[in-house]
DNA sequence: TTAATTATTGAACGATCATTCAATTACATT
DNA sequence: AATGTAATTGAATGATCGTTCAATAATTAA
């Protein structure tokens, strides 16, 4: 009994109507704000425009689109980094335009506080090792940004020979970390602005 | 219609079976271990030996009661804070020491990960006024401490006088929340003591 | 023993959670 | 028009959520 399936192409089906990266952005604001937990695929749905059907046809479940959505974020802000990283004329000058215009976001009062990454990281990693492993090649990701701006720097002449590329950006990035913890409770420009010229002065 | 209730002393009701402090302790774990929104009354319930109703007569609800857990983890880490920090037969030793202690923390594979102060700030400093508050005065002491030890160290002449004690004390809070969100992903003792001694040179 | 008081119990509540699925809809092809 | 296909819908599912409360238990005073 041989079925005759011919090779021809198959009739379209009704076509996808939602916008997916539109509708990830729409649920990165979710969950950067309320966290995993805290966010209802009744809340995704709406803010998504999606019922849940459609949501569980294209993204398997809570868990996966919250991957996907963690991935929109770290590219968001992979792709940040590396603009702002670049925006002086030196290397050296990026760095510190990066921490500028982080004392900006982190002041600003409308902006979303804190920061998708660590809020993860703090309320995931311990429980789920998937999570901890993603969370961890993102940071070395975001890491080796700051190793490359830095071993220009040196290259530049901004940095003594002597200082180690590699320990400074990890640095930098654990300032990051500390900086956006800090201002979850207290934004106060002065004071994040001399936390910043403190972290930078081990560049010195 | 006068009833006539005497100033006598009333007669004895049933008395309090379960341990409050204790109790207290083992729901501390549970948040810190899982978050608030992520631990659930059936949990704390099980876990404190204490059955809903009880729950409800002794700590309100579930809001109320980790307050109260939210305190004593501050009491905890004030304590434990204070003798660290006067460990040494100097305020400068006291500081090393702290955070010699603080690696081998976050080393430990079988220590509680993270801190239960920064995974609150990070889950709900956002979204609740009240508990933002309560831990921007909770930073605020353990700054307090810090900033009191560098004052010492000043005096004993382990601080250049042209430091600032109060912001490099704020600098070394941020410091302890940048390496604890960092152990949240990665706990290689190297690493962390290579940005503990980078951390320690902005005292130099 | 009885009464008064309060801690404790455990079932029950309505709300909300993530998820599923049969029915419907919108398209291209025949 | 009719057919095939897949996207979409929205009601329904069972589980679990935080919370309540009438009944019960344990104590002292009378």
């Amino acid at each position: 009994m041989i079925t005759q399936k011919s090779a021809k192409v198959k009739p379209m089906a009704r076509p996808i109507q939602f916008n997916r990266p539109q509708a990830l952005e729409q649920s990165m604001y979710l969950f950067w704000k309320n966290g995993y937990t805290n966010t209802s695929l009744q809340q995704l749905g709406e803010q998504m425009d999606m019922r849940p059907g459609s949501l569980y046809a294209a993204f398997k479940n809570k868990r996966q689109l919250f991957f996907e959505t963690l991935d929109l974020y770290f590219e968001r802000s992979s792709d940040g980094l590396k603009q702002r990283l670049q925006s002086g004329t030196t290397a050296m000058q990026g760095i510190e335009n990066f921490f500028k215009l982080l004392i900006d976001d982190l002041v600003d009062e409308k902006s979303m506080k804190g920061c998708l990454m660590i809020n993860t990281a703090t309320e995931l990693a311990d429980q789920d090792e998937e999570i901890k492993q993603k969370l961890d090649n993102m940071f070395a990701s975001h890491e080796q940004q700051f190793h490359m701006a830095l071993t220009q720097a040196q290259q530049e002449g901004d940095l003594a020979e002597n200082k180690d590329p590699q320990a400074l950006a990890r640095f930098l990035l654990m300032g990051v970390r500390g900086l956006k913890v800090y201002s979850q409770t207290h934004n106060s420009r002065k004071k994040l602005q001399g936390l910043v010229d403190t972290l930078l002065s081990v560049l010195k």
